[in-house]
This record gives C-alpha cells, structure tokens and sequence, in this order.
DNA sequence: CATGCGCGTGATACTAATACCGGTATAAAT
DNA sequence: ATTTATACCGGTATTAGTATCACGCGCATG
C-alpha cells in the first residue's frame, strides 16, 4: 500500500550489491572502511551483507569514494548481474 | 543516538542533488521520469524539491538511468559543489 | 467558464536505513 | 588457556524514504 516490503528480488539485489562492496574491501578491515567512510561498521556490515539491501545513495557514494569504486559500474553490476532494473529501466 | 537527523548540511545537498535531477529532466514531465524509473511522481517529486534528501542508492540509479545521468557525476556535484562529505570523505 | 495537465504541498501509513548495545564464534598471538 | 582482533547476529531506538490520498495553483484548451 503505502509502503512496498523489499522484494526478493531487490533482497538478492542488495546481497550482490553487498558482496561488490566486501570484494573491493578486500584485506581492509571494516571498521577501518566504515570509519573512513563515516558511517557506522554495524552499518556497513549490514550493507556487505545484504540486510541493508537499499542502503542511501550518498552511503554508497562515500562507500565508494572509499573503496575507490565506481558507482556507475557498481549500479551496472547489480543490475545486469540480476536484471533487477528490468521493466523501469527499459522504458 | 541511534539516528541523527539529518544535518543541515545533508539538506542542503539534497537541494542541490534534487536541482541537478530536476534539470536533468529538462522538459520531461515529472509523472513520466517517475514513470520510466518505476517510482511515484510524488517520490520523485520529494527528491527534486530536497524534501527527501537521502534517496535510496538504487532509487537514484534507476533514475539516473532514466535521465541519462552518470552517478558518479551526480555524487560529485553534490559533493564538491557545497563540500557535503566533508571529514568523513576527506580522511 | 469548465476541464484537464503539470506541479507543489500537506497529512497519513508503513517499511527500511542507521546507530548503539551486548553476546558469540573464529583465528592469531601471547 | 587467556587475550586480542575481526566479523556475525540479535535486539532496540529513532529518523527517513517511499507511497497513497486529497487539495490548491497556474496554464492551456475545450
């Protein structure tokens, strides 16, 4: 109604969205990343492991600032890897 | 605590995301960009007047899909136009 | 003038993100 | 075996995003 619960689509969705994240950590420690991103480490463990599926936009943007990620390839990956734009991003 | 409301300056950075997607849009009418990337207008509406000033990540992909916007500009934009990562960004 | 379209705003509802706390498990080092 | 570091997990608290409904305003068209 108001409010759509997360499909699992979009949960599956935020676990590769995740794994990217945790991957381009790779031998960082989380509370270093998250201290460095500013954000909390419980929250960017939640984010890495996918309970955070749809975490903010500027999250992710010093995520990847952080990490040195492009967030046009991250959004890319997710995507393609799990067509989960589908019918919106088509039109 | 827990949450801290958003701070000024996250405000004013989601006025100045929302001004970017709003003239991203052009002449496009608000119902169909909402349309096209699967949000409500009035979703779409809250971001661009800044009344939403955190967006989710995906919400932005999509609509920067739609709108033909690269995310990483986007973030930057916002970022070095009012210095809204500020400590967290610059460590 | 009436109608529709686009845009803005307010209220309302509900889920989710963020953050803090404690506990637990594993591995390494002492 | 104890300590340390890292990560996972549950609960809890609070704000914020997303969506729907309803109304008002400007503008163009009938």
């Amino acid at each position: 109604m108001v409010r759509d619960p997360l499909s699992p689509q979009e949960r599956q969705r935020g676990e590769r969205f995740g794994a990217l994240l945790r991957q381009a950590r790779g031998d960082r420690s989380m509370v270093d990343v998250a201290a460095a991103a500013g954000v909390s480490a419980e929250t960017l463990r939640k984010i890495e492991t996918g309970r955070a599926p749809t975490p903010a936009f500027f999250t992710v943007a010093v995520l990847a600032s952080v990490l040195d990620l492009s967030l046009d390839e991250l959004a890319a990956a997710c995507v393609e890897d799990a067509d989960c734009g589908g019918p919106a991003v088509s039109a």
